[in-house]
DNA sequence: CGAGATGGGACAGTCATGTTGACATATCTT
DNA sequence: AAGATATGTCAACATGACTGTCCCATCTCG
């Protein structure tokens, strides 16, 4: 290691000129470490599964949204269908996810998961709640809705209620 | 889309008892998110360029610490040498990066940006910072400063260094 | 009712970026 | 002098994106 040290990590306060180069790529760097690190522990269980990340997101989503139309997925995922595709066939050849067919729509397929389904995405939940849990609570409430507040910042205004309408019933 | 609607997405503040699945569930999705708009603006001039994310991360690591060796960038990334190494070499070839021998150690390679990498890299910058400048803007101080507590903690402890020593000179 | 739009799916080919494994060379450390 | 370390390279492979094209079922609207 080359880099020169310094002192053990303090958790700086964000300065009144808080716009400055270098409390911008902190932000940069934090977001990219931070979500690399919540992501790792999922990965583990994914490889020995035989799954990658995009069949994570997949579960995820579905697990979120019960019911979910395959475009819903599409949009929130931000993907082509073709990629979607293989993803949700992977899943559906494993017996992890189900369709059927939509009520208003019937041209719709609404995803769900099995059983199956919903044991790998609760053990793959498991993971990230940790890391995520930890770090709620060693950063504190009020952190944590400066966290929320700073991550609706950087989603673009036509893209927000997309998120935000993933938490409501 | 499917999805039910809910009014204009407030900023909600986290509640006293804030490890409820809810809300370990909106911190992953706004991570999630959140990282992608902020990369979005810069994946454009990298398609203009004909370079990927795996380009920028080296150009934005060479560019926060010039003279950086190999192994450390390898740390870094946390990827291969090998992948690394087509990267790096499609870099040089672009005439944006350019290597060194280290001066303590020899076997070092230190990298570092010509004119027209530095170029490119703040360009790549300009974007990542319109997005980040605003969010930050948006939700205020005191708000970056919870963002930066809460990445920090997702981070296992024994990376940290290696994150906050990328910000001193 | 019929035309066109929309939701979903499939085939084929390509690209970017990661991985293993094996090996080579120069240099540092002991 | 021996072994560890820093770097580089060849080869083969996996994943998950992409584009382009075509298909069918179903909904919407004039």
């Amino acid at each position: 290691m080359t880099v020169p040290s310094r002192a053990p990590t303090p958790i700086a306060a964000a300065s009144p000129l808080f716009l400055r180069e270098d409390e911008i790529r902190r932000g940069i760097e934090l977001l990219y470490f931070g979500y690399s690190a919540m992501i790792r522990g999922a990965d583990a269980i994914l490889a020995r599964e035989g799954f990658g990340r995009a069949h994570h997101r997949a579960l995820y989503f579905i697990a979120r949204r019960p019911g979910l139309a395959v475009g819903d997925l599409l949009r929130l995922l931000a993907i082509t269908k073709q990629s979607l595709g293989r993803v949700l066939n992977e899943l559906q050849g494993h017996g992890l996810v189900e369709q059927s067919i939509g009520t208003t729509d019937r041209r719709q397929r609404l995803l769900r998961l099995t059983d199956a389904g919903a044991a790998l995405e609760a053990a793959l939940f498991a993971e990230l709640e940790a890391g995520m849990a930890a770090a709620y609570g060693e950063a504190g409430q009020t952190a944590v809705t400066g966290f929320w507040a700073v991550l609706v910042g950087l989603i673009p205004p036509e893209d927000r209620a997309l998120v935000g309408r993933l938490g409501q019933a």
